[in-house]
DNA sequence: CTGTTAGCGCTTTCAT
DNA sequence: ATGAAAGCGCTAACAG
C-alpha cells in the first residue's frame, strides 16, 4: 500500500541507491537524474520512512529540547529560539535533510527528565538541549551524568542552556550558564543603594541551581553591606509560580512587618508578590519595593513596571540550537557564562524614611 | 559496541523473540523468564533501538503536538496538559511502552506546519495534536486536509484542539473547538450593558479562524444592539503580540478619540493596549475600558485586573491528549465545542457620561 | 556518476 | 510458553 524507495526508483528508472542519494543530497548525482527522481517522488507522493533510514544510517534527525515548564515563557522563549535555529532552515516543501526539533516538558520532575532522555536515546537523537536550572540532588546528578555520557557516547550532541555544567560530565558539547549569582547580587545592591536594609526574599524551590545561585548573589550583596543576621528568617522557598509569590509574601510580612522590599525568585513570583501587597493595602514602591528576575515580556507592562534582571533568553536559546547543530564553535572549555543585566524600573524606590 | 536485543537474549538464555515479547508486554511470558530477561536488561543497561522497532512494527511511539507559538502560555498550557496526559503515565525508570510526546513550534508559519506534519509522517507518528487557530487560506486548507488524510491513512491518530474541523477531512479522530464566537459575543454584550457604544477592536491576524470567530461574535453583539456603522474603521488587525496591541490602540485612538472601550484579540494584546492607554494618560476603566480574551494566568494580576473570556485551556489540552491516545471516546460526530466564560473584572466599567 | 549487495536491530508469523 | 526465520525500508561500502 505505502510507497517505498524502490517504487520511486522503478518509476525514475534508477536504482534505489540513487534515489537515496538524491534525497539525502550527500553525494554527487547527475542533474538530469536528480530531476527525474524528484519528479517521481512528487508524482508518487513519496515520504521517506524515517525509522528505516535511521536504522540503516544509525542516526536520526530528531533533536530534543528539554524544558521544566512549557507553560512558562522563560522556557518557551529559549525553546522557541533553539527550535527555530535547528529546524527553521530552508523552506522546501519536500522536507529534505530537515531536523525535527521537538520540545519535551519534564514538568520539573527528575524522573521525567531521565525518562525523556532515555526515550531520546532510544530514538538515537542527533542532539539534546537541556534548558533551565538543574536539580542538585546527588543521586539525580549521578544518574544524569551517566545518562548524558551514554548519549554522548552514542553520538548524540548534548548542550546545556541556562544550566551549569554537571560535575564529571565532560562529554557534553557545551554549557551556557546564566550569571544568576551576579545578577542576583546586582539586583540587591540596587536595593541597598536605594537605602533598603530589611529585605525579604521569596526564593525558588530548594535544590535547584537557579534558586541557589540567585540567593547566593542576594546574600553576598547583603554581606558586603554588613547585613548578615536574620537572613534565613527573611527567606521563604516555593515553586516558580505566581501563587507561591503571593503566599510567601504574606508569610514574610508576618515574620517582619517592617520589611521595605521584597525580592522574588523570578518575575512570575514577583507578580504574585505584588498582588499580595496590593491586597494588604500596600503601595508599590511607596510603601514597599518589589523586584523580580528574568525580565519576561510582561514585566515591563506590569503596574508599576517591574525592576528585574534581564536574561537574554532568546539569544541563549538560539546559540544553544546552533551549538547542538555543530554550526557554531563551542566556547573555550565548553563553558560560557551569559551576562545578566539589571533593569531598574518603577517597582523599586527609596524606603519610607 | 552498543548492546542489542540478542545480547540480552544471550545473557538471559532465551531467544530474541522472547526478549521482544517481555519488553513489549503484549504476549504471555512465564514469570520466571520475564524476571530473567528484565535482569539481563538492567545488567546490560540495554536501551531499545527505536528506529529498528518502529521499522519492524510499522508504528512508532512518537506523538507530535503542534503549536503556533511556544513562547505564548496559551499554547504552553494546552501543550503541557496534552503532554502530561500522553507521556506522564507510569513512573518505571526503564521506560517501557511509553509514548514520546513532543511539541513542535510552527511559529505561525503555514509552511512549517506542513513541514512538521511531513516530518511526523516520516517518523510514522502514533498521533498528532494540532492546537490553536488555523489559517483560512484556501490553498493551505487544501494542503492540510490532504496531508491529514494521509497521516490518518497511515494509522496516525489526528486530533484538533482549539481549532475547528477542516472541511472534508473526516479522517480525524476528533476536533475540540473553542466557542470563540460565543465568548466574543458575551464579552461585547457585557460592554454594551455597561453603556458603551463606541468600541474599538484590536483583532488578531487576518485569515485565522480564531481571529474571525472572535470578531464575528463582537460584531454580532453590536448588530443586535443596532450598532453597525463604522465597524471596519474601528477594527485594526495585527499579530497576537503585546506590541501589536500597543500600536493598534494608538491607531484606534487616532481614528476615533471618543472611544470608550477597547476589546483586544487576546490578553497579551490587551496588555499592550493598556500600556498604550496609560502612556496617553488615560485611566482604566475610568476613562476607557479594556477587555481581553483567554484569561491567561497573568490576567488576574494585571492592574486593573483584566476583564476577559476564560477558555479552559488545560482541560482542553488534557482531553485532546486522551483522545490522541484513544483513552477517551470521541464526542458525537467527532466534534465538541468547548464553552467560553465571561470573566468580568476591573478593567471594564461604565463609560464617562 | 550509478548499480549491487549486505546488512542495521527489531517484530512477527509459524512451528514446536 | 518459546524458538526459528523471514523480512520491515533504507543506507553504505564496494564495484564498475
Amino acid at each position: 500500500m505505502t510507497v517505498t524507495l524502490s517504487d520511486v526508483a522503478a518509476r525514475a528508472r534508477v536504482s534505489p541507491a540513487t534515489v537515496s542519494r538524491v534525497l539525502n543530497g550527500n553525494y554527487p548525482v547527475a542533474a538530469s537524474t536528480r530531476e527525474r527522481v524528484l519528479r517521481a517522488v512528487d508524482e508518487l507522493d513519496y515520504v521517506l520512512n524515517g525509522p528505516a533510514s535511521s536504522l540503516a544510517a544509525a542516526t536520526s534527525d530528531l533533536v530534543g529540547i528539554l524544558v521544566n515548564d512549557i507553560a512558562d515563557p522563560f522556557f518557551g522563549i529559549m525553546a522557541g529560539a533553539a527550535q527555530t535555529e535547528i529546524g527553521g532552515q530552508e523552506g522546501t516543501g519536500r522536507a529534505g535533510g530537515e531536523k525535527l526539533a521537538v520540545v519535551c516538558n519534564t514538568n520539573g520532575s527528575p524522573d521525567r527528565e531521565l525518562t525523556y532522555l532515555t526515550l531520546l536515546q532510544r530514538q538515537r537523537a542527533a542532539a539534546v538541549v537541556l534548558t533551565g536550572g538543574a536539580l542538585e540532588d546527588p543521586a539525580h546528578i549521578a544518574a544524569m551524568s551517566s545518562k548524558l555520557a551514554k548519549l554522548a557516547d552514542a553520538g548524540t550532541r548534548v548542550v546545556l542552556c541556562g544550566r551549569p555544567p554537571l560535575p564529571g560530565s565532560e562529554s557534553i558539547v557545551a554549557a551556557l550558564a546564566f550569571d544568576n549569582r551576579g545578577g542576583g547580587r546586582r539586583l540587591t545592591e540596587h536595593l541597598l543603594s536605594l537605602g533598603h536594609r530589611r529585605i525579604g526574599y521569596v526564593a525558588g524551590p530548594t535544590e535547584r541551581t537557579t534558586t541557589r545561585h540567585r540567593l547566593e548573589g542576594h546574600r553576598a550583596a547583603l554581606a558586603a553591606a554588613g547585613i548578615t543576621e536574620d537572613q534565613d528568617r527573611l527567606t521563604v522557598h516555593g515553586p516558580y509560580a505566581r501563587q507561591s509569590g503571593y503566599d510567601a509574601t504574606l508569610e514574610l510580612l508576618r515574620r517582619d512587618p517592617a520589611l521595605t522590599a521584597i525580592v522574588a525568585a523570578n518575575d512570575t513570583v514577583a507578580l504574585g508578590a505584588c498582588a499580595a501587597l496590593r491586597d494588604q493595602g500596600l503601595r508599590i514602591p511607596e510603601d514597599i519595593s518589589v523586584a523580580g528576575f528574568d525580565d519576561l515580556p510582561f514585566s515591563v507592562d506590569a503596574v508599576p513596571a517591574l525592576t528585574t534582571v534581564r536574561l537574554p533568553l532568546y539569544e541563549a536559546g538560539a546559540r544553544a540550537g546552533r551549538l547542538a547543530m555543530g554550526r557554531e564553535a563551542a566556547p573555550p572549555g565548553g563553558i560560557a557564562t551569559i551576562g545578566a543585566e539589571l533593569m531598574a524600573r518603577e517597582s523599586t524606590g527609596r524606603p519610607k524614611s
